[in-house]
DNA sequence: GCAAAAGCGTGCGTCGCGCACGCTAAGCTG
DNA sequence: CAGCTTAGCGTGCGCGACGCACGCTTTTGC
């Protein structure tokens, strides 16, 4: 029956998000990678990556985090000279944030660390599976219970 | 190449847990049942009862919590009567920790919600492909890159 | 042109956390 | 059996992060 499936399903997910928020987690996929990136201010350079150079308070916004919030631990980010602060052109009161160099090269390692873990765990698996499950994963995230609102 | 499967899962991941770790997932799964069942006291309460009743320092171990910490989340369980403490038979020092029978019907109605979520967010989905998601995530969960050190 | 609104940084109160302390009870050793 | 060490518990305290509110500057709209 798919009521099983369902219960399966959410099972497994509760398991995978308690032991991945872990801190743990963090420190080991940013070790070594200086004292400035944690489990805090990851997510505010990572997601400053993906939207591109924008104000703290569209950042936030797409983080699910108090503008305030933003600032301060962009603060972080900025004396460790992976984040920059630049006037916009375009409106004399905002300031853009957006990710330096040295920044871009931390976030790709980082990934590269959590995609290859993850790619050792999958050297098991018949490749086929693999990217079946990855497809379905991709699926189940995009149009799945936790899409935007 | 199976370069790409392990950045895809890793993509795919890294937006399912932003987007779950939100509290606000927490609100909705916990609506209406009180002010005492938070995202704070839910992996509390949700982790005694899957290890039964044990000290807060056994708790604090299986949840990655401090002992403290654990100890001052269950007070405020404790005050709503969704655990319980009781002295250990064996142990005059330990205090073991219990889910009262209120608190693990309030645990399965979440769980319960959170299935149901899922569940109709794969409606769309062809059964077998459901099934066979269910059982690669469980696969990766069990034995995947995150599993108990 | 001037008032209302938007953007930013910062001070402040609040809250959760981990450490350290004191206490009680169990275990071990001679 | 007596004393010392160890384990378990709760709590006081300092620390750090967070959100709100304030003041300031710049933009927008009437």
């Amino acid at each position: 029956m798919t009521n099983t499936t369902g219960q399966e399903i959410a099972d497994a997910l509760g398991t995978l998000l308690r032991r991945t928020t872990r801190a743990r987690l963090y420190a080991h996929l940013t070790e070594g990678l200086g004292e400035a990136l944690d489990e805090l201010t990851y997510p505010v350079l990572s997601g400053l990556t993906r939207t591109g150079p924008c104000s703290a308070a569209d950042l936030g916004r797409a983080v699910e985090l108090d503008r305030t919030t933003v600032t301060r631990r962009a603060d972080r980010l900025e004396r460790a000279g992976l984040l920059r602060r630049e006037p916009d052109p375009a409106d004399g009161r905002a300031t853009l944030l957006a990710v330096t160099d040295e920044g871009r090269e931390l976030i790709q390692v980082t990934r590269q660390r959590l995609a290859a873990r993850i790619e050792r765990s999958l050297d098991a698996w018949p490749a086929s599976d693999a990217e079946v499950f990855a497809r379905c994963l991709r699926r189940f995230v995009e149009a799945g219970p936790f899409a935007e609102d």
